[in-house]
DNA sequence: CATGAAACCTAGGAGCCCTAGGAAGCCGGA
DNA sequence: TCCGGCTTCCTAGGGCTCCTAGGTTTCATG
């Protein structure tokens, strides 16, 4: 019988592709090893265990992902590379559902150094708001403003969480809009006084 | 033998607590019958199935979610609002992080009607933003945003997703002022011709 | 052609979801 | 008090999953 010829990079395509599919969640090792017309113990030369080829395809979408930005975001500034971010990150979500849940899993930390994806991810995000002038600790609040809204949108409107009747896209629009008013006026030390005053906890 | 006393409430809720312990994904029909002390088939007196107790979960934590937001918010208006809003939603996913992540699951649509909760969540976020005098469609993709944004946060927060040195708690509630901001100085149409002139896709 | 390193296999254990049908507890009324 | 009858909980079992241990086959290389 002649062989399948895997390699641990066509078994981690596979799952991703499989993932786009069916959802990352149904990813499993037994339906990878039928699509390779293969016995599920084979792959385990391949892949050490279950979460380990999910690691591997988050990390793969990882890399993708932050391509597409990079090369979006390539030569703007400004409002004009916030749109571009945004614009990019929304369309692998919706292209690559199944790759883009992958890549909000828990992945150990201690492996994080070794990703080039996520350095550079850092380096894109942190440069793209260079033309807004914020300085450290407000760039670092900046930076986790646009990536909670970003996932939010996309992991709403993947689970199905915008009901009512308005163009998701339009909305979209506005909302990029509305954090790009929200990075021009961001709020200083003499702003956050007065809410500090007012109803937070502490 | 003495029997459990098992009702579909006392092992929706056990299935809560045990989201709450060892996450959404780990809560199997099989760890529910061992706390109970029961065989596993015992449970599908109480519940269809796996999927019928998730969604069961999901309601649960919704309506959790919403009466503490509508506490929060009550007899507030404006930036008090939103701060009180943004504050018990982040504490609630902070709280009970298994029951949060039910919320997020797909539910069928056809059975929204009948949760109170799902209604009673957009009256309370809709009048929290009266104060800011925005009309339709501006209000729903301002809600879209707000959702968006804490959703996001929170589900970042909770994979790990924020590594930088910087205090998460200080990073929230400068998002929910920039928010704020945002939302004082919401992009009308003449503004949005500006940025439809750019780098917009379509 | 031999040989060593892989890729791939069979066999099997354990956990999970779920169904079908039987036994046991608990309630009402006679 | 006793006796149906309803409900709860059980045993039994099938199917799918992950994963390990150890054997066999394929393939490249000397």
């Amino acid at each position: 019988m002649p062989r399948a010829g895997l390699t641990t990079d066509r078994v981690v395509a596979a799952a991703a592709d499989l993932a786009d599919e069916t959802g990352f969640e149904s990813v499993t090792v037994s339906a990878l090893a039928r699509h390779f017309g293969v016995k599920d113990a084979s792959l385990y030369t391949h892949v050490r265990n279950l979460q380990d080829l999910r690691v591997r395809v988050a990390l793969l979408a990882g890399g993708e992902l932050i391509d597409e930005i990079a090369t979006a975001v390539a030569g703007r500034a400004g409002k004009d590379a916030l749109t571009a971010f945004a614009g990019a990150y929304r369309a692998y979500a919706l292209r690559h559902p199944g790759r883009y849940a992958a890549t909000q899993i828990r992945v150990d930390p201690s492996l994080i150094p070794d990703s080039p994806a996520l350095r550079r991810t850092a380096e894109v995000t942190y440069g793209m708001l260079r033309a807004y002038g914020l300085t450290e600790p407000d760039l670092t609040d900046a930076v986790r403003l646009l990536r909670s809204t970003f996932h939010g949108y996309c992991a709403l409107e993947a689970t199905g969480g915008f009901a009512a009747p308005r163009d998701v896209q339009a909305s979209w629009d506005k909302a990029v809009e509305a954090l790009h008013v929200a990075l021009e006026h961001w709020p200083r030390e003499q702003d956050a006084r007065a809410v500090a005053d007012g109803t937070r906890g502490r």
